[in-house]
RNA sequence: GGGCAAGUGGCCUAGACUGGAUAUGGCAGCAGCCUCCUAAGCUGCAGGUCCGGGGUUCGAAUCCCCGCUUGCCCGCCA
């Protein structure tokens, strides 16, 4: 349950009351201001055409006709705007009340019965991922979280791309290149990093020599002609390759719900049906062998209006398969949504266009990230010119453990580890959410790696914190009287506390993850000011109401971290 | 050439969907705060042509148009 709740209603039905008495027939927009002002304001601008008067007129008109019950302290025009302030003591008891009932669940939604399948990483199995792509699993993880909090039913999904040249290239690699011409991609023993080289030098001989050219073709026809040799050659190195990647999603708590391998819409036959089908539609032409779809009547113009879906071999294309996989995905789930970067717009553009020509009634969901950069420009896996996500969690796990290591010398080493590793990674995530997606970000260690300010380890650190007290308080009665909670620390903490549900709802529905994070700096924030001034543990006859609100505070906090897949560690 | 995004103090960033009350925070800088619950913290100071130019409006960071800059895309690759 949000406590606003109650509030909000009671608010827009006094609005609603007074707009029938002065004869206003209005849409109901409520602002929530900054808290300096009000709680909840109504603008009255858009009225003043219609009803020809000033805003700041009829904002005193209508507080003259504002009837309110107890839970409205009060009612004021300023500026043009009808402003409310609610009764201080009953959001405090409702918002202390819902938070310790409630406790880990405080801020959950409804159970909103719809299955989401939301597909994100999918990165191709060529090496190990790189910070470049790292905004996809943090991103898609997170909305997972806060979609689940939201009260949708949501199923994860990385699409493994185990078909195609840069698979078969990278096979024939392991295969037929020797060790010692490789270069790993660290020292590591992760498969991922072992691979790499073999790939990079693959890539390099396929320009240098016509006839590896040959063989790359040769295993690629045998591979789509579905020879069991090949094909299990590709997916054993595929299954290593993603193997190593798995445990670097791992080490950020990323844990997908299913993988799908594309071939097996080769191998059952789905991408043929696809292609059975595109061919009977009126869009569909032919050039040299090879078909395409005119999707110049779908809003895509100029020279991509061709949307090529078999070679002139009559083999299938990649889009072909994801086609398939996508009409596999609608039978499984109410919604879609795919995390991608932003390189796959006009791609996901003409395969929303496609399935409405096979007749489907609904088109995936797309949230498109841009990529990190480098200050040299874009990384590549190819080039080996790439940050390793694997080297970023090292590197945060080794400056918050010497962070660690200067604050904590009680600790023993284990415990320093542990929680080195819980603020180097949470550090990482914290990072990469904080920022909407579609921003460009160019990587800079110092920035990805800050342990201050607006950071996972400033919200990890007022958690702490809050943990500390209420294990120094021991056993307490939960006490919520709002005679004793009137400081206006306390007042500010418990108001944004009582927002959660609302953000909550906010990041699900308006899929704006960076929202959460924005609000639990605010939270440790408030918490940080409230524990620089006011004294919690003897602190007399205040001190019961004073642990609960720490501890009402220790459950949100708990709980935007959770929603974005950090620790919320006890100490540090 | 065409298309899709983004541009907010030295740096990073919120607000833009739904125009409205003094543009949100952080980093870096300066000045303070640990006989008291962890200073990864708190307080104060300083710092702004909201990329530029037009337009719509009583009112524009927000909407429209034209530019500029940056990223991405425009393959019978995946």
């Amino acid at each position: 349950m949000d406590p606003l709740a109650p509030f909000r209603e009671e608010v827009e039905s006094s609005v609603k009351a007074a707009l029938e008495e002065i004869g206003a027939r209005q849409e109901l927009q409520m602002e929530v201001p900054d808290a300096a002002i009000a709680d909840f304001a109504f603008p009255c601008f858009s009225l003043a055409k219609v009803l020809r008067k000033a805003p700041a007129a009829i904002a005193e008109e209508l507080v003259a006709k504002i009837k309110t019950n107890s839970l409205i302290e009060r009612v004021w025009a300023d500026n043009g705007y009808l402003n409310f302030k609610v009764n201080q003591s009953e959001l405090v008891r409702a918002t202390l009340q819902e938070v310790m009932r409630a406790r880990s669940d405080y801020g959950k939604g409804e159970d909103k019965g719809t299955k989401v399948l939301l597909e994100h990483t999918s990165v191709n199995p060529t090496g190990p991922i790189h910070v470049g792509r790292a905004r996809n699993p943090i991103i898609g993880d997170t909305l997972a979280r806060c979609l689940r909090k939201c009260g949708y039913q949501v199923a994860t999904e990385y699409l493994v791309n185990d078909v195609g040249r840069q698979v078969v290239l990278l096979s024939w690699g392991v295969r037929n290149i020797p060790q010692e011409d490789v270069v790993p991609a660290s020292d590591r023993q992760k498969d991922d990093h072992l691979l790499v080289g073999f790939y990079q030098r693959a890539n390099e001989q396929l320009e240098s020599k016509p006839e590896v050219e040959a063989q790359i073709a040769s295993l690629t026809r045998g591979f789509e002609a579905g020879d069991p040799e090949v094909v299990s050659m590709v997916r054993e190195t595929t299954e290593r390759m993603l193997h190593g990647i798995r445990e670097s999603l791992s080490s950020i708590n990323v844990e997908l719900d299913q993988y799908t391998w594309e071939s097996q819409f080769i191998l059952n036959g789905d991408a043929k049906r696809v292609v059975e089908r595109l061919k009977t539609v009126p869009e569909c032409h032919e050039e040299e062998g090879a078909f395409y779809l005119d999707l110049s009547a779908f809003g895509i113009h100029g020279r991509d209006t061709k949307f090529f879906f078999t070679r002139s071999d009559g083999t299938t294309l990649y889009t072909t398969r994801d086609m398939a996989y996508h009409q596999d995905k609608f039978k499984r789930a109410d919604q879609l949504i795919n995390v991608l970067g932003e390189d796959q717009k006009l791609e996901q553009q003409q395969l929303a266009a496609a399935l409405r020509i096979l007749g489907g009634d609904k088109v995936p969901e797309c949230l498109f990230y841009a990529f990190v950069s480098l200050p040299e420009g874009r990384m590549s896996t190819r080039k080996g010119r790439a940050v390793h996500l694997d080297d970023l969690i090292d590197e945060a796990e080794d400056r918050a453990y010497e962070e660690v290591r200067k604050r904590r010398v009680d600790l023993s080493e284990e415990k320093m580890r542990q929680i080195a590793r819980d603020i180097g990674r949470g550090a990482l995530r914290f990072n990469i959410v904080r920022v909407q997606a579609e921003k460009q970000i160019v990587f800079k260690w110092e920035e990805a790696l800050n342990f201050e300010g607006n950071s996972a380890p400033f919200l990890q650190y007022a958690h702490a914190r809050c943990c500390s007290i209420l294990a120094k308080a021991g056993e307490f009665e939960r006490v919520i009287d709002p005679s004793l909670l009137d400081d206006p620390y306390e007042r500010k903490l418990i108001r944004i506390l009582a927002q959660y549900p609302t953000v909550v709802r906010d990041c699900g529905v308006k899929r704006r993850i960076h929202l959460m994070p924005a609000y639990g700096q605010e939270v440790a924030s408030a918490f940080n000011q409230f524990y620089a001034y006011v004294p919690v543990l003897r602190s007399g006859e205040r001190q019961a109401v004073r642990l609960t609100l720490v501890e009402s505070t220790m459950w949100v906090l708990r709980g935007v971290l959770d929603n974005l897949g950090i620790v919320a560690p006890e100490e540090m």
